[in-house]
DNA sequence: GTTAATATGATAATCGTTATCAAATTAGGT
DNA sequence: ACCTAATTTGATAACGATTATCATATTAAC
């Protein structure tokens, strides 16, 4: 009755890569390179297909990070981080991606629910801005 | 010594078409699609070079509203909504794009500056999760 | 071990965007 | 108005990420 849940070689590679990566992020080309040349190895289309499958049963996140770059995944499922809500920032100069884990900001879900009838996901959603490092750096090259 | 600003029929085109749409969302694709079939017309490499540079500018703003979309653009130079920070909210269901204007969540800008030092990019920041009618849906279909 | 269902992967196709470059347009002298 | 140099345009090629196709390989179930 139940779909059969069918084990593959490529699977079992693709749990263990999330499995090792805990928390980082990575492409589906990141994937594709770390198996490459291996005497094992998976298909570009197998990644994206497989990812695709986990994202959909929320143990993988997928993120958008603007511009050209390519989607972004995060292994977020079976405990890892799970659950505890964590958000992300984006600088728009450096480019850099920072985790934040805050309480305070946990309110902004709240605000949105309860104000604006808005679940928000906040493990999708990205914060754009520049971080406290090129804002710095910003003041020290002067006014302008 | 100032960079000579050249003006063309296009660029015209462009700015007329901006100002035809004053705060909605349109996709490069859009522009070219007005102007198709007209006398005059702008060649979608054009749109693309312009857009930019008036993003460049502030004049106008740039999202990626994941997946497969095109990148969208919009509008908020010269006192049309310029200045009068909007957010944006992006429903994962029905895929509704929603412009929010809410003082509360001014206070999530000063409190990602004060505690983390991140200067938020408020129009560039979108918010993605459940709007309000999907939701209420999710709610009369029942418990699952 | 045989068979039917499912997964894989090489490759083509797609889509949004950017690069290329010859031709057209513009600005600034004269 | 005319000439020239600088800039812009647009058709098209190139690109990169992703998805579709489909023959082949692998798996599960009997």
């Amino acid at each position: 009755m139940q779909k059969a849940s069918y084990k593959t070689k490529q699977q079992d590679l693709l749990i263990s890569y999330l499995k090792a990566t805990q928390g980082r992020h990575f492409t589906a080309d990141d994937v594709r390179l770390y198996f490459d040349g291996k005497d094992v190895s998976i298909g570009i289309a197998t990644i994206y297909r497989q990812l695709e499958k986990l994202v959909s049963e929320g143990v993988v996140q997928k993120y958008f990070l603007g511009e050209q770059t390519a989607a972004c995944f995060e292994y977020t499922g079976d405990g890892c981080n799970a659950g505890e809500k964590h958000f992300h920032l984006k600088c728009e100069k450096c480019g850099k991606l920072v985790h934040l884990e805050c309480d305070d900001l946990k309110e902004v879900c709240s605000h949105l629910k309860q104000e604006h009838g808005f679940s928000l996901d906040s493990l999708r959603t990205v914060f754009y801005g520049v971080c406290s490092e090129c804002s710095d750096e910003e003041k020290m090259k002067g006014g302008r």
